[in-house]
DNA sequence: TCTTGATGTTGACACCGATCACATAACCCG
DNA sequence: CGGGTTATGTGATCGGTGTCAACATCAAGA
């Protein structure tokens, strides 16, 4: 199920996925998924923490610049699994343990590779903002790949 | 409509409105709405449109830090109309003209304060990844206005 | 063998966005 | 004043969604 969940994301325009659709793809009946998940909050934040583990081991012992930039990529590879992970798709990710842990465990990586707490936050805040705006088309940029470059210094 | 939607936006938690509690709100059937606007993401433009004329010139005049720190204030003092006017509910803000041209104007007042089209890149990117952050709870503060004087220097 | 639990199903409910055919009210022009 | 056009509203309906209750199946374990 998860892993029809995932095709569908990274398939699918922006990110939002319907339980109904999941259990189409994966064969079953849309009830069937309640079984599994308390309810479609639960399906993904299952499935945002199995794209944390993945995102935190990518980030880990890169620079502060590469992480950064290592950020805004994958929000614009993956936006379906970006918008799940940092979006507000999870109304309340402090909700689920297991991502939250997860989230915690990213940040951590980032304060590692920075001189001050204050300075990861303002690099998490930058390469955050940046995806974002990329990825909703308010900055129309022909070349994404070199303003990375350049407003990640 | 749109001051009964207003309520409904500063009222709700996510920022997330329906088309028929609008109409409801107004004491209208909701096809009414269709008489007015072409469908729900018209609605939601004029609305964001009339709060980016108020955000504009709330904005105009003050120095980078200011428009920076009054940015975030007005995310977690508004979230709805934040998330409306700057998250991805208008699926494309491109699409309605007087929300795109709102939108460079606003933009145009941040660039005016900036030295250099990079750095108003950085200084958006930075206060509007926060404002995000903070949005969601992915950065647990006590005090966030504290938290807002000491990141936007 | 009988019971129990996990897993699935069907059917239903309420809500949503959207469109249709139709009613009414307001307005302008002759 | 009257008649016709337009603006604005209504209900019914369609397909979609999340969620729940009631029922079916089927693989162990006692």
């Amino acid at each position: 199920m998860l892993d029809r969940a995932d095709a569908l994301l990274d398939a699918g325009g922006d990110g939002a996925i319907s339980l109904r659709e999941v259990a189409r793809a994966a064969g079953v009946s849309a009830t069937a998924a309640y079984r599994h998940f308390a309810d479609k909050e639960a399906l993904l934040a299952a499935l945002a923490a199995r794209h944390y583990a993945d995102f935190g081991t990518a980030l880990a012992g890169a620079s502060l610049t590469g992480m950064g930039r290592a950020y805004i990529r994958f929000a614009l590879a993956r936006p379906g699994r970006f918008r799940l992970m940092f979006g507000p798709l999870l109304a309340r990710a402090a909700a689920h343990p297991e991502l939250a842990a997860a989230s915690r465990a990213a940040f951590a990586a980032l304060s590692a590779a920075a001189s001050s707490p204050d300075e990861a936050l303002r690099a998490w805040g930058l390469v955050h903002g940046l995806a974002h705006l990329l990825l909703d088309g308010a900055i129309p940029a022909p070349d994404q790949e070199a303003l990375i470059a350049r407003l990640i210094p």
